[in-house]
DNA sequence: TTTATTTTACCGAACGTTTGGTAAAAAGTA
DNA sequence: TACTTTTTACCAAACGTTCGGTAAAATAAA
């Protein structure tokens, strides 16, 4: 099985139940391979199971979700875009967000340095693009924080509530703060 | 050592590590009983624990959240006096929710039922309130929603960040959005 | 055949939990 | 009151299970 076929079947196990929560047994049966399979393709073990899929993220959201922030279109669509990414990402509410799963305890030990980097993109990304659109950098990056919160915190209540319908409500006001209204 | 010394030293374990996180070494080293003495006092073992912290808060929340929020006061005023409750309940945002936290991997499974009922309470609550200045109902809840959203964000990026800041600007915001700017 | 991949079988350590017991406090009895 | 019994609170040690991880053998691919 390729690598990246492994890492992909990883990612939900950490998403859903943490890095704790996410044992090997739990990660050997997502993938279909045997836990000795697994420590095949990752000799250092769980941590570096979640290394990857944290590295995979990472990429995938430079890929799929950065670089459409950086094209030649307009700004205003562009963040439109985004805010279609965004809901894939998060498959409309239903998938836990693996950063803020991953600051939790003993991950945040072993990942806070790139988590807190990963965010600090996001926070960086968002900001520019509203730049963009004429706000000024204080003011962009309080949107950019706001938005970002309004997302988090509508996974935590789609979570609970098993309703999506405020996760749908939250990607609308996701723009509508980025954009000003 | 009285019963709710004990479970008010199991909360923090849970809060920060989660409850699969949670190992019952952590419980005993935090409450200062051996494992044994554990179990005298909660013969369901961790799951019995985890429910008395949940049932505690619970019962925290009623008495110096939700009773002050049906105070004879106006309701801006009551407002006002809830986001410093909040405030206080999550420790300008260093203490994670354990709503939040619980809401994933196992402990879902196990606590999903009363979860769902904690968050109803507090969207119930604040919309209710917020209803009482003058806001018709639907618009309330919208209000409700967004506000717990902003909340529960902060607290992600609070904890990721290391960075007290965004929650001190997501309180502000709490309280606007619940009184429409 | 050589190399890469997967499997079975197994390991020590940590997990949540239980046992068997001590010491002190509470309750009952005289 | 004093004595006995019961209950409560706690702990050291061990339980069976599951944890993350490893070694050697079997299989597949080159």
């Amino acid at each position: 099985m390729p690598k990246e076929e492994i890492i992909i079947k990883l990612i939900p196990v950490f998403r859903y139940y943490g890095y704790e929560g996410a044992t090997v047994a739990r990660l050997s049966e997502a993938t279909g391979l045997k836990k000795a399979s697994l420590y095949h393709h990752f000799q250092g073990g769980k941590e570096q199971m979640a290394q990857a899929v944290l590295e995979y993220i990472s990429d995938w959201s430079d890929r799929q979700i950065f670089a459409p922030l950086r094209s030649d279109e307009p700004a205003k669509k562009r963040i439109l875009t985004l805010t279609e990414g965004i809901a894939k990402f998060y498959e409309s509410g239903k998938a836990p967000c693996l950063l803020a799963v991953m600051s939790l305890g003993e991950a945040d030990n072993l990942f806070h340095q790139q988590l807190e980097q990963s965010l600090k993109k996001w926070l960086d990304e968002l900001s520019k693009v509203v730049e963009e659109t004429g706000v000024e950098q204080k003011e962009a990056r309080l949107r950019a924080e706001e938005a970002l919160m309004i997302i988090q915190g509508a996974l935590v209540l789609v979570r609970v509530t098993n309703d999506t319908q405020p996760f749908k409500r939250a990607i609308s006001k996701f723009s509508s703060i980025l954009l000003g209204d």
